[in-house]
DNA sequence: TTACGTCTGTACGTCAGCGCACATTTCACG
DNA sequence: CGTGAAATGTGCGCTGACGTACAGACGTAA
């Protein structure tokens, strides 16, 4: 416990000094990202943490640093779906941008790492004040609803092991890793499928030479193979997020 | 020709005594309301008329009175899905409220009728200038989010009677009435399955004595149970828009 | 009335994914 | 070094939806 408090305590003494790996805040002009500065505190996210719940209000908006976050709809007790991804290009908790204060979605911790946080009434506040940070975000609410659309025509119309494809490109796109910690289990919940359905895509990947795993720990090992065997929803998601 | 270009030069000359039929607009302050009506131009919409092209340039933005409109994304050039439905309540052409020109989506008309539409450019403007209007158009933009993701949920969880159940009953809410146009092909378009789904399971609901149609005239004749036949996507997404 | 196009009903083989159950592998920990 | 939990592999019957094809029903216009 005291550790912890203390590299979090020595995080925030450098915050001033970390290179903004959030690209959305990269995008901001300085002036504006120094205001800003002075409002956003750094946090270490765990694997699997819940950030929010759907209904209850929002207490912290969160600018990714090389954190992974998901955002997830859910139905029944034991149906979920992840219909949103969400790295270093964007934030959650655009919805108090729109003038609502409780994240209809489910916010967990798909990749641990950092992130920067602001109240939620600082940021309501604040983005009044910076047009910048409003533009950024406007366009990522924009980028994020195409990326929603997509997911569900995706889940529609495409077969698990193209859609475990693409979602495995994602991941490393947004993780800036070809390795990272992940189980069939959890994918399963992500893609809306039984465990076993993951388990026989994963297989298939990675007899053909694809990617590799073992208990958890991914490697992609062929880049473009993966992209062949993704769904063409790929790119067009790449086109709205990556663009650099 | 003529006759349609003098009707419409009447609805022109009525539009400021029109009763506000769009709900987003009857929320508005009369002060408001009162400025935008200048930029406001009635228009009475075809069924099946394209609004939208994904990717074209927005020329207007689109209030329905009782008309109402589809969002699709295509995926194919085979497959499409509906991902939003919008009536009374809402707009289309939120895409320039987040400082972008082009929509994701195609729009079409589900339900032909009457719309007010504004000139993409002047939106633009006015939405800088009018505080209520952008909350109004910010909840929406929300919801609209909320809708999408509940849709895409709904496809990869619900089997196509309940969703054809769901569906038909978001029709009825947006046009108000028990009975309309649309033929199983069509509504295939829009749940993204095959025509001869959509005719299984219309006749399911037919034998149960929910709904009754003949060569594309459907009438919804049990409501509550139709709502029993639906998912519970329905409720959520009742909670979302037709909160009068 | 006839003819034609549109809309709806029905059939059939195929297949992806489901739910379930159980075997096997691998790692962490005592 | 063993032991137990977690992660992965495999099998099996079932079902909802697919693609395709064709038949009947309905309405409109000649």
């Amino acid at each position: 416990m005291t550790s912890t408090n203390q590299e979090h305590v020595m995080l925030m003494r450098t915050a001033d000094r970390m290179p903004i790996a959030n690209r959305l805040l990269a995008a901001l002009p300085r002036t504006e990202y120094q205001r800003l500065l002075a409002h956003l505190e750094p946090v270490t996210l765990a694997f699997a943490e819940v950030l929010y719940q759907p209904g209850d209000p929002i207490r912290h908006i969160y600018f990714p640093n090389n954190a992974l976050l998901s955002l997830l709809t859910l139905v029944d007790r034991d149906h979920a779906l992840e219909v949103g991804m969400v790295g270093c290009e964007g934030l959650i908790g655009t919805d108090l941008a729109l003038g609502i204060s409780a994240s209809p979605f489910r916010a967990l911790v798909q990749g641990a790492g950092t992130a920067l946080r602001m109240k939620a009434e600082t940021f309501r506040l604040e983005i009044q004040h910076c047009p910048h940070l409003q533009r950024e975000v406007h366009l990522y609410i924009h980028a994020l609803i195409a990326q929603i659309a997509q997911t569900a025509a995706c889940n529609r119309f495409h077969v698990v092991e193209a859609r475990l494809a693409r979602w495995l490109l994602m991941t490393r796109d947004r993780m800036s890793s070809d390795h990272f910690y992940l189980t069939h289990e959890f994918i399963g919940h992500m893609l809306g499928v039984r465990r076993v359905g993951v388990t026989n895509a994963a297989h298939a990947l990675k007899q053909n030479g694809l990617i590799d795993y073992s208990r958890g720990n991914i490697v992609i090992i062929d880049e473009l193979g993966l992209e062949a065997a993704a769904c063409a929803c790929y790119e067009t998601d790449k086109a709205y997020h990556i663009k650099a």
